[in-house]
DNA sequence: CGAACGGCCAAAC
DNA sequence: GTTTGGCCGTTCG
């Protein structure tokens, strides 16, 4: 995370028994997310992002999500077709990298990898419900620990941390 | 400019 | 089960 400029908001939060950060950039409306298990960045703080950053720690720890201001800056064409496509997929479901790509017309679903790698909003686009073709649970630029556990609770994995092939969504 | 690198995948042993 | 060759946007030199 090299840009450390702009940050406006942090919350901290709890997952498994280890103490993380949420991270929120922008000015009238978020624009970037961190989910960060190591230190606070030594930035000013805007109160006025608290609610935000409540808000999203709530979804973390309770599920709960409501309407939330947000806006994408600085992300390139393709990187915002991915985002577009990946919003599609319904809570409680999941798809595959190569499945976006299909949709997109493109035959490299790592392309598509990288950029959601990208994401600027983690939960928001919910690049967590995407894993590779054969089931497995592929990557996730916050650790993989807490894709399983957003999986597992959204219904999409079994308890276990195995993704349940019945909740591959197909229709992009 | 070029080269290398992925949060991958389908086909083939 | 493992290996292989291709994929393409981005990043870095």
């Amino acid at each position: 995370m090299a840009r450390e400029a702009g940050v406006h908001g942090w919350c901290p939060y709890t997952f498994d028994r280890t103490k993380h950060y949420l991270i929120v950039w922008g000015d009238e409306c978020v624009s970037r997310i961190a989910l960060r298990e190591d230190s606070l960045p030594q930035t000013g703080h805007d109160p006025s992002l608290d609610t935000y950053a409540f808000m999203l720690k709530e979804w973390l720890t309770t599920g709960e999500m409501h309407e939330v201001p947000f806006m994408l800056k600085d992300v390139s064409a393709f990187d915002r077709s991915v985002l577009a496509t990946l919003a599609k997929v319904p809570h409680g479901y999941v798809t595959s990298y190569g499945a976006i790509a299909r949709a997109l017309g493109i035959r490299s679903p790592r392309a598509v990898g990288q950029a959601l790698k990208r994401n600027p909003l983690p939960l928001i686009y919910p690049c967590h419900r995407v894993v590779s073709s054969d089931c497995g649970l592929g990557g996730f630029s916050a650790g993989t620990d807490l894709k399983t556990h957003l999986l597992v609770r959204e219904g999409a994995c079994a308890d276990d941390g195995t993704v349940r092939r019945d909740r591959m969504f197909h229709d992009l």
